[in-house]
DNA sequence: AGGAATTTGTGCGTATGTATC
DNA sequence: AGATACATACGCACAAATTCC
């Protein structure tokens, strides 16, 4: 049994509408369909040809979704093959743009995230700077990596992306985004240093200094979404960049 | 006085040929006309139409390939405007894959390196386990943006990369490694943390911990070729990554 | 082993929309 | 407002890699 595409989704372009490119939307509605689970990883996408007859778009706008695809790395292309998912819903939960790893390299157990509070509150000072709103939904957690606490974290996301249901956050707050809000988080940067925990911290590391991590996420309007301060254990976790 | 295009690069794709496929010859060129300084930052293309056609080739396919190096931060694709050549000869010289910056942003001057010490020896026992030699190139070095020391650095050459003239080598290693020996780094790996300066180290930094990266680095064939440590003062400087 | 069928990759051309100058 | 220049979209032919028989 092959999966359908559904074609609903799919809005005209005209003149006067702010839509967004049809390859886009594309690209768009088959990340949705991997993150809401219809595509699983491994699973292989219908022939070019034939997703686009059913789409109702030619070959080369279909192939310039799927090259934006794969460039996000949600599929694999290969040749003479086909299109195939790839979706790690653990990595894309927890870890998300997040790039922490325990220190051992293993770390392969599941990442897990305490909330502390979730709260819609007018901005504090150090983060009153990013985004358009004076108010924001401010998360703060904990995160584990196995069974080491390895973080401190506190997330806000900007009032003008929308207001959170904080009752039913999940460990994949950038999936909760998606689905709640339908804000997608396109880039991010991340500064990482040194800094000592917050005072509010529950928790304290073996020593009183922590890897620190600022991260700007932005969504694909290049709109500012997410600002997040994240102090690790570096006795427990070190952040990774694979470059290349 | 418009730049001219040299046409002679391209080559034929015959059945036979293992040669890259066209679009992506002519983003090489392009960008090897950019870092032989043939194409200076800032400075703006022919029209697509006008390029295509001087190439020889179609505006598809070089729209292919112009997505390709504004993918690679090579060039900014302006609508309405033009191509423009981004080339920072600094940041491709001596930063390369690296990602220190000045923790307000700025930063902008030169970057620079001076070198402690530089010998071939056998390895020590923090890096034995990296490489295939078990002895290498050992580069010791300081760094400063504009005139803030931000790092102490230690590099470790594998001694089956080649040896290097330690006497000439320059601020931009990477550089030198293909110059001198040919070896092109293609990939790395960053792990960033915590750590005390080395006791080697002629300078302290304001607090007595600093940030730390582990970088490994391997040869477009796969081969390890780097292992290098670098402790950054987290008063003056952050790593940053940018992320899609 | 090998050839045919399938599937993605490359290249070409054209028409129209939209942003910039 | 017009000209210029990049962005999107459509469609086709053939090459190259994979898969299947």
């Amino acid at each position: 049994m092959v999966y359908q595409f559904p074609v609903t989704a799919l809005q005209k372009t005209t003149s006067e509408s702010t839509e967004l490119p049809k390859f886009q939307q594309i690209a768009r509605m088959i990340t949705r369909e991997i993150g809401e689970g219809r595509l699983a990883d491994g699973e292989r996408l219908p022939p070019e040809r034939a997703l686009a007859q059913r789409l109702g778009t030619s070959i080369g706008t279909l192939r310039k979704a799927l090259g934006l695809l794969a460039a996000e790395g949600r599929i694999e292309r290969i040749q003479g093959s086909g299109n195939y998912v790839r979706f790690d819903a653990e990595r894309d939960a927890v870890y998300s743009l997040f790039r922490l790893e325990r220190r051992d390299g293993k770390g392969q157990g599941r990442p897990r995230a305490k909330i502390l509070s979730a709260r819609y509150l007018k901005k504090s000072a150090a983060v009153s700077g990013f985004g358009r709103s004076d108010a924001g939904t401010r998360i703060r957690r904990l995160r584990w990596l196995d069974d080491a606490l390895i973080a401190v974290e506190e997330i806000w996301l900007d009032g003008a992306a929308g207001r959170l249901d904080t009752a039913s956050l999940t460990d994949a707050l950038y999936r909760d985004y998606l689905n709640q809000l339908n804000v997608q988080v396109a880039r991010a940067t991340d500064a990482v240093s040194v800094a000592p925990l917050p005072r509010w911290s529950p928790v304290a590391f073996s020593a009183d200094t922590a890897g620190y991590i600022e991260r700007t996420a932005w969504s694909s309007e290049g709109e500012p979404v997410e600002f997040s301060r994240t102090w690790f254990d570096p006795a427990e976790a070190v952040y990774v960049q694979r470059l290349r």
